[in-house]
RNA sequence: GGGGAGUUGCCCGAGUGGUCAAAGGGGACGGGCUGUAAACCCGUUGCGGUUACGCUACGGAGGUUCAAAUCCUUCACUCCCCA
């Protein structure tokens, strides 16, 4: 199957331009993508892109990618309702770095034909303004890009939107040729909020050299139930396991609202027709099961996060829906637990036995006592994953794992470790 | 510059002298149901205290009163109308 083919049935194409089939068809092209240094990881929202170049380069073609060091010091305007802050150029070359190494584990640079990754600031740092306003700008009316949706949308907001943004249009139309020129680059492919940059690529690139580029854009990840895609309560889910845990990076999957499931492996996973096809029915007809779910949390956090962080978060994953872990071993128990807080307490207090309510706040659990005491009698707070029987309830040694630790619970997913200490 | 309205708990919003730690809604948290889902149902939602009760709180400061979110003075901020 060839790349467009695979696009098509992984329901990937939101748009492009005419030819583009043909042009896939007949032989290795070179393509690129683009992401943002607006943070020093990527989350879930990079992923769809990530994959894509992987499909890229999996399919022969010749996969860039290219990091927005350049660009990330103005800011697209595209899809953002108002002006962003400005970063300051040390955070975006210290986003930028940290973008840059995370894009080599997706991508393969030693085979036969290696995926590059470029940084635009090395052309656009260099550029002396006067001979990018004539060179480039020239070839842009203000008519056409007033006319894009990213900045008519803008001019008719009432904060409007400063000239830095205006031009970003340019910069990342530059972006393109540049890679057409230097790389031989023919094809940029990203999300449907890209469509009007790539457009603006394709003109200069017609203008410049009378060449015809391509553009092709995925659709936007959206969740049925309208949410938006990636963020939880507790924020983003970035593919960072500094950020975002294994563990909770595996159960965002596992979350997925049934109705995303089969797109999902569709648009994120190298599962092929056939083995997400087999996963269809079952998903339909037992989705209680979620085998499609844990088969879409498996693939894409082993991609994430290797097979080690993948089994980490399996591991974390029995223990938390499992029912006893007072028979883990505590050194166990402070594995699986390690991304959660944690506090200590000394050995001494707990001799003859320590008030809970005191416990879970100093610990950190609960704001305070009188909270504390509520969540016991509602029954919403857990000790080793047994239920706290009593406002008057207390901890002592014997209660904890090899004498060692606690595990503290409240809800259904608030952990905290508490450690004997001394 | 003149006139008017407002500022209440995480948010919105009721409350015009005692019965107000403050209605109602949202959110959040907990419980139940379930598939670690959605929807739904129940509970909690200032702090300390086992209760009694105490403390802190209705933009800031001061005052009247036995008693103030509620009345007065003043300061700050927000909004609206007229010039």
């Amino acid at each position: 199957m060839g790349l467009y083919e695979e696009f098509e049935w992984r329901n990937m194409i939101h748009g492009s331009t005419e030819g583009v089939a043909e042009l896939l068809g007949a032989g290795p092209v070179a393509a690129y993508i683009g992401f943002d240094p607006t943070a020093d990881s990527l989350h879930v929202g990079s992923l769809l892109p990530l994959t894509t170049l992987a499909r890229v380069q999996r399919c022969g073609h010749r996969a860039i990618a290219l990091v927005g060091g350049g660009t990330g010091m103005i800011g697209d305007p595209s899809g953002k309702s108002e002006e962003r802050r400005l970063l300051t150029e040390g955070e975006v070359a210290r986003n930028a770095r940290g973008i840059q190494t995370q894009l080599a584990r997706y991508l393969d640079f030693g085979s036969d034909n290696p995926a590059e990754v470029v940084n635009n600031m090395d052309w656009l740092g260099q550029f002396r303004m006067v001979d990018f306003l004539r060179e480039v700008g020239k070839h842009f009316t203000v008519n056409y890009m007033i006319a894009k949706d990213s900045v008519k949308r803008r001019i008719g907001s009432e904060q409007g939107i400063s000239f830095t943004e205006f031009s970003y249009l340019v910069l990342q139309a530059y972006d393109f040729l540049e890679l057409h020129q230097k790389h031989g680059v023919i094809l940029q492919i990203g999300g449907s909020d890209q469509w009007g940059n790539i457009t603006a690529g394709i003109d200069l690139i017609r203008a410049r050299c009378g060449v015809r580029a391509h553009g092709l854009v995925f659709p936007l990840v959206t969740m049925s139930s309208g949410a938006k895609f990636g963020k939880t309560e507790e924020g983003a889910i970035w593919l960072d396991p500094r950020r975002t845990s294994p563990y909770r990076f595996y159960q965002f999957w596992m979350n997925t609202p049934d109705g995303d499931v089969l797109q999902y492996l569709r648009w994120f996973t190298f599962l092929t027709r056939e083995e997400i096809e087999e996963l269809e029915a079952p998903h339909r007809e037992a989705p209680e099961e979620r085998r499609a779910h844990r088969r879409l949390a498996e693939e894409v956090t082993r991609l994430v996060h290797g097979v080690e962080g993948l089994e980490r978060a399996e591991q974390a994953t029995r223990v938390f829906f499992g029912a006893e872990i007072d028979d883990l071993p505590a050194g166990e128990v402070l594995d699986v637990f390690a991304d959660v807080p944690s506090a200590e307490i000394a050995k001494d207090r707990l001799a003859g036995g320590v008030p809970l309510v005191d416990v879970l706040v100093e610990a950190g659990v609960i704001k305070s006592k009188k909270e504390a005491r509520r969540s016991i009698e509602g029954g919403g707070i857990y000790v080793n994953n047994r239920r706290a029987e009593g406002t008057d309830a207390t901890l002592d040694v014997g209660q904890a794992i090899e004498g060692r630790v606690f595990v503290l619970r409240k809800g259904r997913r608030s952990y905290h470790v508490l450690k004997i200490v001394g």
